[in-house]
Parts: C-alpha cells; structure tokens; sequence
DNA sequence: CATCTCACG
DNA sequence: ACGTACGTGAGATGT
C-alpha cells in the first residue's frame, strides 16, 4: 500500500534545535537543527520506506485562529536568530534532496497536515505524522498514525487509537477536549485554571466531552467546580483552538508528493556545503558512487543483529578462550542504589559475539578464570558506567579492576548537561541502530520485570555493541575537544578511586545518632506544644499551607512573599515576620529540629549497613553541570555545619577503628583564589601572594578605607559582594541577600569593579567569548554549553550569562580538588600509609587517619591539596583532626 | 509527581 | 522593563 508520511517541519525543526548542541560549518552558518531534522528525517525514509513525503511549515504570523482570539502564542518567546537562520537552510535542503515542502497563509502546519491526512485516508493511503505536538493525536484513526518526537527527536513514538486509549484512556477526538480543559501555556490557551493533565483525564473519563462537564457542573464540587463554572467560556473557546483545521483549501495533487529516493547531484552539494560528513557517509554518497543504493532506503535500519551465546559450565571454555578479545562490557543490575543493587547478569563481547553470563554462573567456580580477567587491572574494560558496574560486582563478591573507557563519563565531559545520558540516547546521538530502552524491555517502576533470557540477553548484548561502537567515536570527540587529558589522566583514574572510597564507607555511631534523635524529639514536643497552644489549634506544622492559612489568615501577619500556590513561609519570611508573633521563632526552631531529625537522624539510621556498620554513600561523577561530585544514598555533602545544633550531628561520623582520628583538610578562598589566576586582576592576586583576609581586603578597596576602618559590617557586606562576583553578580541578587536596595546594591557592584578592574574585565570577556563560542570551559578544558547565551528572552539569557561567569570558576575548582584527590591516592599507596581517603566534600576531603599516621598526614595532605594545580596565586588548604568528624574542624 | 522547604559548598 | 544570585539531594505534603 502506498505510504505518505507528513512532517510537521516547524515542530520538528524547533524540537531539534533545543535537542541538538550548538553546530556551526567553517563559514559560522549555525545547522544543529537543520541536522537534527535531517537525520531523524533519514532514519524515517529508511525504517518506512514511504512513497509520498511532504514537509509543512507555519505561514506569516497572523491565522485564522488570530481572529477570535489575539492573544493565540502570545507571551512565546521570540525564535533565537540561531534557528531563525536555518529555516531557508532547511528549505534549501528539502529542495536540494527532491523533497516536497508546503505553506500556506494563513494556516498552521498542523491543519495542512490535518487536511492532507484526511485527504490521504480517503484516497487509501497509509498516513504517518510526525511531530512534537501532543495535540496532532487528534487525527489519529485506524489508517493515521502519529509519530510524537521524544527526548531529543533522534526517537520517535508512533500513536494509533490503540496507544491513545492505552496512554490517555480516550478517543483522538477527546484530545481537543484534554487540551480545552488543560489548556496550553505554550500557545497561550488559558483552559481552566487548577486543571492539569490529571484532573482533566478524570474528568473525561467521567463525562466525556467539555460539553458535557460544563452542562453537568452540578455533579461536582469544590474549587473545581467553581473554577469550571467561572471558566466555562475559557474552556469552550480553548477548545476551539485547538481543534485542528481539517478542511484547508489546498489545491495539490498526491503525485508532487511522490518520493522515490533522493536527487543525489542537488543533495550531495547541498550536504557538502553543510559539512555533514556523517550524513554523506551514511547515505554512501561520500566514497564510489554510482552503486544505485543511493537511495536512502538501502540501509535496514531495524534493531541491530547480535550473535549472543548464554554461558553454561559447558561454553565457559569457550569464553575464556576469547578474553583476551573483550572489547566491551555491560553489567545489568536493578536498583538505583549501586550498594545494594541486585546483580540481573552481564555480558562480555568481542566485536563479533557477545557472551551472557547469568549471576549465579558468574558467582560459579568454573567461572574463576572470567572473575580473574575482571579483577586483572591490566585487562582493559569498556562500557556504560563502569563505576555502577564496579560497585555492584564488589557487593556481590566479584572484584572488577581496568576500567579504561566509560562511556557514560565520556558522554558527561563531552555535554554535561544532557540530561538524558542512557544508553539509548547515546546511541541515538552516533546514529547507531535505535537501541531499546530499559524501560521498554524491563519496564519501569512496579512493572520492572527481566523477561526471558532469550529477550534479556539479547537486550544486554545490544546495550554492550553500542558501547562498543560508541568508544572510538568519543575518543575522537575528546580528542577534538582537547578534553583527552582530562577524561584519561583524570576523571577515569578518579572513578575507580572514588569506588574505592565509596565501598570502605564512614563508620556511623549508631546509638550516639539516636540518643541525639531522642534529645531532638523531646524538644521538638514541647515545641508544637507550645505553637498549638500559642495558635489556639492544632494543625500540621509540617505543612506550609496550614500553616500558612494560621499565619496569615487567623493571625493577620503581613505577606511578605507568595509563592504561585500560596503564601510562602520559608525562613527569610518567617526571620521578617518575628517581630510581629512570638510564636514565629518558636516556628523556626521546629522547622530547623525537624529538618535535622527526619532528614539527618532518620534518614541517616535508614542508610547504616549492618553487615558494615557504615554508610556507604555514591558519588556521582556525570550530574553536576560544573564538574563537580553529588552524592547520595545518603548525601554526605549536606551534613549540617552552620549551626551548632545541626553541626552535631557530625559527631557521630567516626573512625572505623579503634583509636584512629578523623582528618579533614579544607582549600581555604579556592573560587577567589581560581577567579585572581583566570581574572590576572592585581590587586586580587597581591591580596593572595599576602594571605590576606580577603573580605577585609574587598572591603578597604570597596569602601575605599584603610584595614583598621573596616568594620563587622562592611566586611559583611564585601563578603556577600565576594559571593556575588563568583556566582555571577546581579543587583537585584545582592540587593536580596543584602537585605538593600537594588541601587545600593548596583553602587557596590561598580565600586568593586572599579577596585578590581581585571575581574571586570574577565566578567565582559567571559561573557562574550560564550556568545561567540556557544560554550566556556575551566582551566582543564572541561566545557560546558550554554545554548540560551544568546537568547532574546531577558531572563534566559541573564541566567546563561551569570553561568558563564561562574562555571569556569566552579568548574575549576572542582578540576583542582580532583586532581588532589588522584594525586592524594598515589602518595597514599606509594607511602605505604593505612590512611583511607573517606568523603570530598566540594572544598574539603576527610580521611581516617591512624594514630601513628596522624603527624605525617597533617603535613601530607595539605601539601598534597596546595601543590594539585600551579597557579599565579599560592592555594592554601588547612588541616585539623579530632575523634569525629565534629572534633575535626 | 510537582511543589515547597532546607541542608551543604 | 525584564526579575535570579551558582551548584547539588532529600523529606514532607497534597493533588
């Protein structure tokens, strides 16, 4: 049967360029987008060998839907120029590959693909849409089918009326009346306010149409109601706009639709000026031509084939034979947790097969040769987060070593930001066979399920060849970006040292936490007592709505702050509203015990080991959009410090044996340190070389004092400025955290400026040299993107300029203590010392420390720390030790 | 599952 | 005029 495939090419193109990092060719022309949609336009013709293809755009800023309604797409930011500039690109290269595109004035691309498909169906053709909009699901029906993109748009998922009832539990038509309810921020249709996703299925599954909810309100009750009543003509006329147009006048006959392959003498130029050298290759238009399977649709573009055998006792031979060869890995395991993840099974793979081995095979005694190629430090492995890997093997008794390149790291250093960094995607992004998704073959959540071994084995096999297939391209990625001695000399050596860091743990002193838990508890009692009492009711305290209805309704406090839901009552509200109330101090003490028992006492007993008596925390290497660590399971990079009742809590961290010492080292100023190297500013650089107190420093050469002169607010003040210039000051940002105006808040900003002019003038260069580049790195050449540095919305692009100002600085930092740390884990094995690196927290790594140890470690790791990175000013890291982790500060 | 609040550097 | 300080993770509530 004929297939005709509709592309919405506005949608599209936009999805790609928010998905795609920024692209230029050498003569500066921007084609992320342009290359995004071509390749997923590629992978399409290939899967669906479509016989008519056409591409629709918007028309002209004005249509039909104007003219009831002027504010349609109202408040939508303006298109960035970067995209602006590559729709005739996009046209050009439609044009150039033979490919029909369409417009209309006055019209959407959605109702000239609604037309066309109607029109499609009833002359018996297949249809298949494809778009990023939700509300095309509309035109669904037995012979229209609706591709909607996903993350990134290298994926797309098809919708029939099956998967429409299934997701939703409606009819396509009942999406206009899905989105009449919910309305549509994007497109400006208001719907009826307080109706979301949810609320607006239920109320379809109950009635049916809007119609109907509106003529039957009475059935309902509450704020719903109300706001369904006073709403109803917002609703009825939401819903018509986002009824699709399916009676457009379009006068065009199928046959100039008609696909049949590619115009290869206009394509190959317009590819080539492109520089889309991945593209020429793919379609083998780049080396002998001429073959005839220049036509898009040679490639099978199916799931890949894998060669998978299932070890038995029988086939180990078979594998050993072939270790030597192991060219990738992959280790599957269930839990989010790697310390306590269950191993599901692995698969070792040469570049032709791939071996799968179960568990208990792994864990069996014929196995020892496999357990000593993956404990061989020599033996170099390859995969998807060798660090997960590593830690879930260990917990299972296996001992992995080698790991050489992580592809989900690489993937990190490469774009930090990618916030979807599954295997997957990655495939996707090296345009490799579409790989399934975890989710798709495990399910997720409740339904997590690992199916049969033919299924899952095959599955994992398909996971470890796209690793693979993915390392050389990264290599070469890391290469290009210069970024080769940071992946291989840094980030790869820290993550088995952070593994190991990870599976020794920090002892916790379980009893002590809680007997502190219960000293909280009591005080936490007479508190909400005495709150109850003050406020005349009981109610849940916790809870920021009743309490603010307490506030501010029954006690009549001033509102000093609302949030989009309601009143805010954080602690900057409730530290203004304490004059007014006695009972608000009494808040902010229950606020601050609870957060210190529910989250550092309970939270902290839920994660001790008893096999270990020990937390055993993960430290995440690929979240942190700066380069810096996380952690988790239980963060350890939260522990309270800054008041005294919360800083408690640190003494029940102690030494996992007898008579040994908790060491903690800290870079003392390292961000204000990092920004006079970068910044070259002299004056911060002579505060430095003199170990100055810095914030005295800013302080006399803001205010324009001498040292004496400067007193405890003034140098409160200059600090808050420090703080200000490294997260990349705003007025407005100072002026809050000064409790100022924004005025005086821009007069200290200029005064420090005209102090330090060389920071200034990093703050100008930094910030235009991310315009010109799309991205800032750190003094390792760690990069990080900022798409929106050159956005026209305010906001977007003031937010992407403060980061540019501050990742370099951040970023450089958390290179230097990185470095400390692999340097620190040398000279720790090269003294032979039983010290053990425990936590890095930031600016700060502790140690536990024994006795005999404890002098030469004080000297050893500062050295170590200030010795990391030579910079134009001296680092300076302070040492302390004690029985806890309190004692050691 | 989103929102608010709060702990840290 | 615009209206946020940078980077994280976790617990509790409420829809």
């Amino acid at each position: 049967m004929d297939k005709l495939i509709l592309i919405d090419g506005n949608s599209v193109i936009y999805r790609a360029f928010f998905a795609m990092p920024p692209l230029t060719n050498s003569s500066g022309l921007h084609t992320n987008a342009v290359y995004g949609f071509t390749n997923m336009m590629l992978r399409l013709i290939q899967e669906q060998k479509p016989t008519h293809l056409l591409v629709a755009f918007d028309a002209g800023k004005q249509t039909f839907r104007h003219e009831g309604y002027q504010e349609y797409k109202g408040g939508r930011e303006k298109t960035p120029p970067e995209l602006s500039e590559q729709f005739p690109l996009l046209r050009e290269l439609l044009e150039s590959f033979g490919i029909s595109w369409f417009e209309l004035a006055g019209y959407e691309a959605d109702d000239i693909i609604g037309t066309l498909s109607r029109l499609g169906e009833e002359s018996g053709l297949e249809v298949l849409v494809v778009t990023g909009d939700k509300d095309m699901l509309q035109v669904v029906s037995d012979k229209v089918t609706v591709a909607l993109t996903r993350k990134g748009i290298s994926e797309v998922e098809p919708y029939g009326p099956k998967e429409i009832e299934e997701k939703y539990g409606l009819t396509p038509l009942q999406i206009i009346d899905l989105k009449g309810l919910m309305g549509d921020a994007s497109d400006n249709i208001p719907g009826v306010p307080g109706i979301g996703e949810k609320t607006a299925l239920k109320l379809l599954h109950q009635f049916g149409s809007v119609e109907e909810v509106l003529a039957r309100t009475d059935e309902l009750k509450g704020k719903m109601k109300e706001n369904l009543v006073n709403h109803a003509e917002d609703a009825v006329m939401s819903k018509r706009l986002a009824t699709i147009h399916r009676e457009v006048p379009i006068d065009r006959a199928w046959d100039t639709m008609t696909f049949n392959g590619f115009k290869e003498e206009t394509a190959v130029p317009m590819l080539r000026k492109l520089e889309f050298k991945s593209l020429l290759e793919r379609l083998n238009f780049s080396g002998s031509e001429g073959d005839g399977q220049a036509d898009g649709t040679a490639a099978e573009a199916s799931q890949v084939q894998v060669d998978v055998t299932i070890v038995e006792s029988a086939s180990l031979k078979e594998l050993e034979a072939v270790l030597p060869e192991i060219a990738g890995l992959h280790v599957e395991s269930r839990g989010d947790n790697p310390h306590q993840a269950e191993l599901l099974g692995m698969v070792l793979s040469t570049k032709e097969r791939h071996f799968f081995l179960q568990p208990e095979v792994l864990k069996s005694e014929e196995a020892e040769a496999v357990r000593a190629w993956l404990a061989d430090e020599q033996a170099p492995k390859r995969g998807y987060d060798l660090h997960r890997a590593d830690l879930t093997l260990f917990w299972h008794g296996i001992p992995f070593a080698g790991a050489e390149f992580d592809i989900q790291l690489a993937a990190y250093l490469l774009d930090p930001t990618e916030s979807d960094q599954t295997l997957s995607a990655l495939s996707a992004k090296y345009n490799l066979a579409p790989l399934p998704s975890d989710d798709e073959v495990l399910g997720k959540g409740a339904k997590f399920k690992v199916p049969d071994l033919e299924i899952f084995s095959t599955h994992l096999a398909r996971k470890s060849a796209a690793a693979i297939s993915i390392v050389p391209e990264q290599r070469a990625a890391l290469e290009q970006n210069e970024m080769h001695k940071l992946f291989y000399e840094l980030e790869m050596p820290l993550s088995r040292i952070l593994a190991d860091m990870e599976k020794q743990g920090v002892a916790v002193d379980r009893e002590s936490l809680m007997q502190l838990g219960q000293e909280f508890e009591a005080q936490i009692a007479k508190l909400v007592s005495q709150i109850y009492e003050i406020a005349g009711i009981e109610f849940n305290l916790n809870s920021p709505k009743q309490l603010g209805e307490i506030l501010f309704d029954k006690l009549g406090l001033p509102v000093i702050k609302k949030t989009k839901t309601g009143y805010s009552t954080d602690a900057e509200v409730l530290e203004k509203l304490a004059p007014y109330h006695e009972i608000v101090q009494y808040i902010l003490e229950y606020r601050q015990l609870a957060k210190l028992q529910s989250t550092y006492v309970e939270g902290l007993l839920k994660e001790i080991r008893s096999e270990t008596g020990k937390v055993h925390t993960y430290f995440r290497q690929t979240i942190a959009a700066t380069g810096r660590l996380s952690s988790q399971f239980p963060n350890l990079q939260n522990i309270p410090i800054r008041m005294e009742e919360g800083r408690k809590i640190r003494k029940v961290f102690v030494p996992s044996e007898e008579g040994w010492y908790i060491l903690g080292a800290d870079y003392s100023q390292i961000e204000l340190r990092v920004l006079a190297h970068i910044s070259g500013d002299k004056g911060l650089q002579e505060a430095f070389l003199h170990d100055m107190d810095i914030h005295t420093k800013t302080a006399m050469d803001v205010f324009r004092v001498s040292s004496d002169q400067v007193d405890a607010n003034m140098r409160r003040s200059a600090k808050a400025v420090n703080f200000g210039i490294v997260y990349g000051i705003s007025d407005y940002g100072l002026s809050q955290n000064l409790n100022i105006t924004r005025k005086e808040a821009a007069r200290f900003i200029d005064q420090y400026f005209d102090a330090f002019q060389g920071v200034r003038k990093y703050m100008d260069d930094i910030v235009r040299d991310a315009k010109r580049d799309g991205y800032v790195k750190t003094l390792l050449e760690r990069r990080r993107y900022l798409p929106e540095i050159n956005a026209s919305n305010f906001n977007l692009r003031s937010f992407a300029e403060r980061t540019a100002m501050n990742t370099p600085i951040q970023g450089t930092a958390a290179d230097i203590i990185k470095l400390a740390m692999v340097l620190m884990d040398t000279a720790l094995s090269s003294h032979g010392l039983k010290s053990r690196m425990l936590l890095q927290v930031h600016d700060e790594l502790v140690f536990e420390v024994p006795p005999e140890e404890l002098e030469l470690m004080s000297k050893l790791v500062p050295e170590t720390m200030e010795k990391a990175l030579k910079l134009s000013v001296p680092l300076k890291a302070e040492v302390s030790s004690g029985w806890n982790w309190y004692e050691a500060k």
